[in-house]
DNA sequence: CCCCTTTTCGAGCCGTTATCGAAAGCTGCA
DNA sequence: TGCAGCTTTCGATAACGGCTCGAAAAGGGG
């Protein structure tokens, strides 16, 4: 079986699709991947099924192994963007400049708020790649870049002295790894009752208060002088207010 | 169908097994239990079959719905156990007193190791759990305990002046979340590389450790005076090194 | 006009969960 | 002794999901 390759070369001709919905916008990897996405979104990748997206995308089943190996391979596609939205906010804000704790409590924050507005389940996805390695390197290097440039900015910290002493990587795995574990209840809502982010925001706040409180309580964790944390409060917000991050 | 009750009323007689292995202990339910647990361990929960579980316990496929009514059911028995837990381990805490601050260190750093130390990974259970609330209801009650016990020790920190102001629910589902997105990562050992437990341990310490390092996190990003962790800090040693939390 | 390439489809294989009815023991009672 | 009823187990099979395969249906170039 041989998949059609990302970068398309030529196009458009084969046999007539038997549904012509959805013919719309252009290529059809596109299109597969927009339905997929809205339906993972939804359903979450395990209560989703290939009839599904096909459906969705105004194919059959089978005609979706034409464009991506299998189902892993379709969420692979979708899912880099997972660690490429904090990517980018966080080399925005290591651009910015300013005292390591400021930009740590930008990065925080930000990243509750991006993982939180992803449309899928981190956790899930999570899980899937770590069950398949292969299928999902691009996820796990750009984590590892992820992971690094956290490192970097804690490392500048305690080089400058504000930042207490201590192991940089591990330092930084266990900020990721609480933002994504807040990103988790937030989803899931510390409960079946009130499953949606927005029950949620309702009684504690917006993204931006619950990832503003879990910064708070970790960079003021990690300063030499705890007491220095309202200045970096207002420095992130004074920032963040002008220069808006685009995610 | 009916489902065998779980408290068991008469036993054994029926037809006789084809495969005579593993007839061993008491009652086939904590058979399979058992060796559903040992599964889901080894390959996760979706990477499990019934007929595994079956082959494990001594039994064919069909035979394991006498006893549950379905895959689910049998996770769910499992899994109230990874709850209750931290649950009693909490309560020990509270009954062994102290100031909020080292309780909630004391909490912290063991709620990291006991869920670390569940054979199966809880961000699964949790994703399973969110999707099919009926089928876990104890597991959602108990961890809404869990919370409310954690809400209240920050609550009396607050009282008695140890402890910042803030929302005390907000904070205690962030500590749980942590400790959960710490177990995460102990277990995926971010990234596929080094996937078990032992090997990033190796790098980092152990969960004690690693435990440690949160409870001090976040307990000094709670406190009033950050300064007074380093008293905390020995409190909960001393207390920890008496006192052996069984878990 | 016919062959080649591209795209799509239908049929079907295989593995998994769950259901159903029957088989195979045991127990107790006529 | 024999048989009726209960409990436990099994085999067959339905339903469904992922994935493969070979062929059909176009368009384009010689």
């Amino acid at each position: 079986m041989v998949v059609r390759a990302e970068a398309e070369p030529p196009r458009r001709s084969g046999r007539p699709r038997r549904s012509t919905r959805e013919a719309a916008s252009g290529d059809p990897r596109s299109e597969i991947l927009a339905a997929a996405g809205r339906l993972f979104a939804e359903r979450g990748v395990g209560g989703t099924t290939m009839v599904e997206i096909a459906r969705a995308s105004g194919l059959r089943q089978s005609s979706l192994y034409y464009y991506f190996r299998n189902k892993g391979h379709v969420l692979e596609a979708i899912v880099v963007e997972a660690n490429r939205v904090p990517l980018r906010m966080i080399e925005q804000v290591r651009e910015a400049g300013g005292p390591a704790p400021v930009q740590l409590y930008r990065i925080i924050r930000a990243d509750v708020a991006a993982l939180s507005s992803l449309p899928y389940d981190l956790n899930e996805i999570h899980r899937l790649a770590g069950r398949d390695p292969e299928t999902f390197t691009r996820y796990w290097e750009e984590r590892e870049q992820l992971v690094d440039a956290v490192t970097q900015v804690i490392r500048a910290g305690i080089d400058a002295g504000e930042l207490r002493q201590m192991h940089p990587r591990l330092a930084a795995l266990t900020i990721l790894s609480n933002d994504e574990g807040t990103q988790n209840w937030l989803r899931v809502a510390g409960g079946p009752t009130a499953r949606d982010a927005s029950a949620t925001r309702a009684g504690l706040g917006g993204t931006h208060a619950i990832g503003g409180f879990l910064a708070d309580l970790v960079v003021r964790g990690l300063l030499v002088d705890a007491s220095t944390i309202d200045g970096v409060r207002q420095a992130a917000d004074g920032l963040d207010a002008t220069a808006v991050l685009d995610l």
